[in-house]
DNA sequence: CCCGAATGTAACAAGTTGGGTATGTATCCG
DNA sequence: CGGATACATACCCAACTTGTTACATTCGGG
């Protein structure tokens, strides 16, 4: 959990997963699209790697990198009892709505 | 997005937010909760103060926080594409079992 | 077998974080 | 008014982050 959220803490790292929801992508590719140069795209892949958020495949010299969604499930799960409490809310205003029209009838 | 990520990283934060998940707190009520000295819990409410993630309002001498869940939304709202993803591999997975059980008939 | 391509690691500088102690600041109470 | 209470802020320091350049490593091709 700690290490995903320290991983997502960072805009590069998560261009780099956004770039990965499409398809996997070799770090070279993914140093062109960052505005850093290549041992720092190298050290954020790492840091996603031990997150487990993605995965390495070799090709030849290239290593291909993967999404690893099922990560993020974690996230997920933390967010649910706070999700509860802010639909909760959503509810309540609908409520309200739905009594100010009534009220306005 | 990114404030709010940001005060996600940190640990201490997660637990004054799981703690205002139960009912309004006053700072030093926080304070005794966490194993650090109270100035730096000051800091870590400013965080997630600046993040929209508590509200403060003053009581006499105290300074009483909730917890503001509509913050988490946009988390939510980043969650989404890759929730996609991990659906379907989990849709996958089944498939996979289903097909495994039908095999063995 | 050597060269170039692709990438990771080491070492370093600059900025940021997170903790602590010391010092304001506002509010209640006697 | 003056002291106590409850916080926040200022400042300092050690540890970590993030970017850079230089170097090591690994793989495929001629």
């Amino acid at each position: 959990m700690d290490a995903v959220l320290h991983a997502l803490a960072d805009e590069s790292r998560r261009t780099v997963l956004e770039i990965l929801r499409d398809r996997p992508t070799s770090a070279g590719e993914l140093a062109e699209a960052l505005p850093i140069a290549r041992p720092g795209v190298s050290r954020h892949l790492r840091v996603l790697r031990e997150a487990g958020l993605v995965d390495v495949r070799q090709d030849a010299q290239r290593r291909i990198y993967t999404l690893r969604p099922e990560a993020l499930v974690e996230v997920d799960e933390w967010l649910g009892p706070y999700r509860r409490l802010w639909q909760t809310r959503l509810d309540a205003l609908h409520t309200e709505i739905t009594r100010g029209k009534k009220a306005r009838r």
